[in-house]
DNA sequence: GTATGATTAAAACAAGCGTTGGATTCTATA
DNA sequence: TATAGAATCCAACGCTTGTTTTAATCATAC
């Protein structure tokens, strides 16, 4: 019936959008594999760029709440204090990594196909993408600036976008990275902390004083 | 003539795959945008898919040896001792940036694309691309296991994860992203050294103890 | 000028693609 | 039970796509 229907095309068009792109993934496909005709994409979703936008906001819509929620508690519990880097920055990383252990194998390949959306430069497809995630971007980003007073706000955003791209790589390849072989084996929570550890870290280095003569001198000898 | 073809379907190519993606880029667009005749890209290149391997290892090899020839230069200046973990990070960073500066518009749009391709999760892309970029990995790998001997190999791979995925993001996203606005606009060398200071620190940052009593509580919490 | 191979062009093939319109079936309600 | 709306189905549309085949043109050497 309708909701089986709906979940089933939401799930498959998940695992495939995530495994081959959204381009080069045929509704025929998905609805092949769902078991369902290919004019209930059309139907229930409208088209197929729609049905991408759902795929992407019934996993987006818990996870950025759960990070507004964390925000808003380490913020509470700051008061007038400066909230502490780390805990904003794992308020910002865990939930799509922790809801993922929640959503069982549809958490993984959504975690894939948020890692490629976060690369994708092709205009529309960032418009859309971009609209469910600024809003949150932009809270995080100011709590950051409280917890760092030191950095202008500029550099707060390069470092952030520096943050999102570790998250979006370990998101899209995070897993089979993991399975290269035991020298690359760490458990996905360790994974995570790591990755807390390392963004935290970057996030509140010193700002670097100007252009380097070592790297000045790289540049003329190219 | 031939090789202005070739050049032209090339660097057309780079700009579209680069704006769109692959799989969303037709053939007949490239080519009709470079002047030439659609059977051109199967006899110059053999198909569609060489293109891209052509498009990307024409910039990847002169990158790829910059970076090895800097890491070259560092190990040789540490001889017996330990090279430095910021030195090694910019020898691995830089190149492609430099690069870009050196290539023009041609550059923008390498960056771009490459970017893109880093988070790719199909598997016959990824085979492609990875052949030309995983003994790089591996070289810069293990100078970074000699520059911080206390981190095992493990937590040593996946924080160049991170690092490659902060420089992808960047390449990707960073000409819009500082095109936003006043707020984030900076140069690109300077980017290019807050990249490198932002992923020297969380490189050298302190390993993780366990997983904190906070996050497993969050996690109980989903 | 001629022959040969390289290169480009034109036309077509075979398949695929998202969407659509109308028919049919299903479901809920009075 | 009848009805209306929801949901699914089927067939097709109009187009696009990478590749291929053959012909024409170009470039070079003798």
């Amino acid at each position: 019936m309708t909701a089986d229907t709906k979940e089933r095309i939401l799930n498959v068009a998940e695992r495939l959008f995530a495994d081959r792109g959204f381009p080069a993934t045929p509704l025929r496909d998905i609805t092949n594999e769902a078991g369902v005709n290919i004019a209930s994409v059309n139907y229930h979703f409208g088209s197929k760029e729609a049905l991408l936008a759902a795929v992407l906001e019934r996993r987006l819509r818990p996870v950025n709440a759960r990070r507004l929620e964390l925000l808003d508690a380490i913020e509470a519990a700051a008061g007038n204090g400066v909230p502490n880097v780390e805990d904003v920055i794992r308020a910002f990383l865990a939930p799509p990594f922790q809801k993922r252990q929640e959503w069982g194998a549809g958490g993984d390949n959504f975690l894939r196909l948020l890692g490629r959306i976060h690369s994708e430069t092709n205009e529309e497809f960032r418009a859309t993408f971009f609209q469910q995630f600024q809003g949150v971007f932009r809270r995080f980003e100011q709590a950051l600036q409280r917890a760092l007073p030191h950095l202008d706000a500029t550099d707060i955003g390069w470092r952030m976008l520096f943050l999102v791209g570790s998250m979006a790589l370990t998101m899209a390849w995070g897993e089979s990275f993991a399975s290269i072989g035991p020298a690359s084996h760490k458990d996905p929570e360790d994974v995570l902390e790591s990755l807390i550890q390392y963004a935290a870290a970057g996030m509140a280095s010193p700002v670097p004083i100007g252009v380097p003569v070592g790297a000045a001198q790289t540049g003329h000898a190219s």
